[in-house]
DNA sequence: TGAATATATGTAGTTAACTACGTATACTTG
DNA sequence: CAAGTATACGTAGTTAACTACATATATTCA
């Protein structure tokens, strides 16, 4: 056991990270080896149009979780592979829409039996005493009524 | 709820990086908000001479787990932070043998009140009813017994 | 109704990790 | 013991997110 993994909570914002990185690297692997050309990092914004078919940039960046910006290079990356297109908002000029082409569509089909294998290994794999992916919802929604900041603030101050 | 934490697992990754980058973040404003000049991401290094007193280069960036290129861009910080010092190994020319330097213990000793709330505060803000931390060395266990890429490959094969 | 404010998108530059490759020293072995 | 291999460190370039700033359009309110 090294160093990082023995201190304990003082690096779990590193051990997230390294976890995270994993998981992605293994689901490029995962998507080649079924010979789709996508790349995880896309997931995100695919699955929200998937599911909400047309959208502005904004709208897509809050959905994600993302800064505009880093959606709009997504979504840059994206047009390039032709899956998505947008076109002006005729009702409000600022507004860019996007939403799926015929290929990103058929695309999405062709993912669909590989998600259902990556949810089956990710439930495996995260299906342990302490479950991974609740863990993450508690502790998002412990910090959504308090932030971590304020929180270590108030501590600091009683300690 | 956004379409990224209703879709589950597989934007677990998402999720993932996301917590890791919101914990880095507040650790930033804490330091600050005690007086101290510390990135969060220098930690893992500082630790680890904390601990052992005196590594080469690629001992550290495996005891945290980084690739050798980054530690030496991290290494190079610390010194023009001049937290740390460096010389060769007289036994193995290739080597340089780091150590912390009075600065930076000096700056370790401020920090452990510090490190006390964060740990008090990650507790708090973990200790729910799937434990984070646990989970993650869980998950870590796992996928060290069999990897994620050959899980799904396993799973694909007989589905 | 026009001035101030808010919203939507875009661009430029930064950050913190990575991979790929190169060089120097040390070790191993035919 | 020289040639090949392994190890240690370093540099260059990439990646995928970010912040800060700029511009265009829409909304609000004095």
């Amino acid at each position: 056991m090294n160093v990082i993994d023995e201190s304990g909570i003082l690096a779990i914002a590193t051990r997230l990270q390294r976890l995270s990185e994993q998981l992605r690297k293994d689901g490029t692997l995962i998507y080649k080896a079924h010979g789709l050309d996508f790349e995880p990092k896309w997931f995100p914004v695919i699955y929200t149009l998937h599911l909400r078919p047309v959208l502005s940039v904004v709208e897509i960046a809050n959905e994600i979780g993302y800064t505009h910006p880093s959606t709009i290079s997504l979504l840059k990356e994206l047009e390039k592979e032709k899956l998505i297109r947008s076109k002006r908002d005729k009702a409000d000029e600022r507004k860019r829409l996007i939403q799926l082409t015929a290929k990103g569509q058929e695309l999405i089909g062709r993912m669909q039996p590989v998600w259902e294998i990556i949810i089956a290994t990710l439930t495996e794999v995260t299906n342990t005493q302490n479950n991974l992916m609740l863990a993450i919802g508690e502790v998002e929604e412990q910090m959504k009524q308090l932030s971590f900041f304020e929180r270590a603030k108030r501590i600091g101050q009683t300690d």
